[in-house]
DNA sequence: AAGTGGTCTAGACCACCCT
DNA sequence: GGGTGGTCTAGACCACTTT
């Protein structure tokens, strides 16, 4: 196996194509150490720095640890570990083959009730913005989602806007403070007898909540609601570790 | 703002900060173009290798995006993407400051039964070892765990090993093709009589059901199976998008 | 002292985009 | 043709680990 110089592949890419395969194989086994850099460079005939970039690569899948002064050393495949991604709403049915689409249910200005005042940072009573919606795949029901928002802009609300943005968009238009970050907690429950009506499923059905807190660049908080995603037409799979 | 190239954080992580500070602060806003990699190179007096490292990592953290021939933008934040990470059960419950802890319910060779015998690829009715084991979090009982795995080693069932170990290495050490990739897919369900009662909670209590598949290095399956961990004392945190 | 990975440099050539 | 990012090199110095 050797570098293929005069190929549209970049050699730090073939070596780490190479050394991949090698471990994979077995040439390499958990723990095992890999050559050094300086072998790696010369055995290959790669400078030292792109003989590094293929294994940075290999490094950031979790295919090998880099330990000072030591090694290189293959690690042992964390199986039982997994990464879920949750794209937005609209990609994620797009990339499913469904229509996605959005209806508004209620958008209105409310005095905060206690936790999303708390939330927010904002004294009880203040007034927010309260937005409920529906998120549909080709027509049908997914996910049902409240959010509260600070409001002081003091531009109008306009529903056909709110019908189809995402909400960290609607909160960029209404909101003094930018959002800068999100934070979310992905939880189990059961729907309700009104949330089970509006998802136009039996109540008692389970279902994703998902709670989102917008902040601002200074880590302050300028948006904060949940989303229900309905069980039987919702799942996370794990991301394949790819170098 | 420039680098101290006495300070003991490297030069490219201090470009990093001083780039992410713009952007968080608004000096460069999304779409913006940043200064090109010659330009940044000579106001901060590094080499553009240097340079690119530094935006490297801030493209790995999405906050800019480079186009050949064009520039480097920032981009727009998506703050309606969610990365959560579902550790090792063991290493979960101990960052929460919990004792992790497993019981061995059930560990025997078993005719396949149609599902997992069409999940593992092998015909109805081989024989293969099914687990079943309560995973414990400071003594209580968290995570209902059942799998099947092709046994083709002829090792001995050991008790005390089934109890302590993850899956992937029971697997590795019962089936003869070694684990090396694993596939999750996240659902949520609520508990039936038989789980809610060794879960000790009530039926119809809403519940993660994590369904696994150990894969070998040619992609065939070697083990599978499914978890189901209590809603009410499990959730997962979004992953922050750190520099 | 010798070997390892971590960082940095000054230059080079290339593919791509725009004017 | 001039500017941009993408890749590569040959060397250097450093911090760390082991002998």
């Amino acid at each position: 196996m050797s570098i293929d110089k005069s190929s549209f592949v970049p050699p730090y890419y073939q070596l780490a194509q190479i050394l991949e395969r090698q471990i994979r194989s077995g040439v390499y086994r958990p723990g095992d150490p890999l050559p050094s850099e300086a072998e790696l460079s010369e055995r290959y005939g790669l400078s030292r720095m792109t003989v590094r970039r293929s294994l940075s690569q290999l490094a950031r899948a979790g295919l090998i640890r880099t330990e000072r002064g030591k090694g290189t050393f293959v690690s042992r495949p964390q199986l039982d570990r997994a990464v879920f991604v949750m794209e937005e709403f609209h990609k994620e049915m797009a990339a499913r083959g469904l229509a996605p689409g959005a209806r508004l249910l209620e958008a209105r200005l409310v005095p905060a009730p206690e936790k999303a005042a708390a939330r927010l940072q904002l004294p009880v009573g203040t007034r927010v913005l309260y937005i409920r919606r529906l998120l549909l795949a080709s027509g049908e029901p997914v996910a049902y989602d409240r959010k509260y928002l600070r409001y002081d802009r003091g531009k109008p609300i306009l529903e056909n806007e709110l019908q189809y943005q995402a909400f960290p968009e609607i909160v960029e238009k209404h909101a003094a403070a930018l959002p800068m970050s999100s934070r979310m907690v992905l939880r189990v429950t059961v729907l309700g007898e009104e949330e089970a009506r509006i998802l136009n499923v039996a109540a008692g059905t389970p279902a994703f909540l998902v709670e989102q807190s917008l902040l601002s660049g200074d880590g302050r908080p300028v948006g904060w609601g949940w989303c229900l995603y309905r069980g039987d037409r919702y799942e996370l799979v794990s991301a394949p570790e790819a170098i």
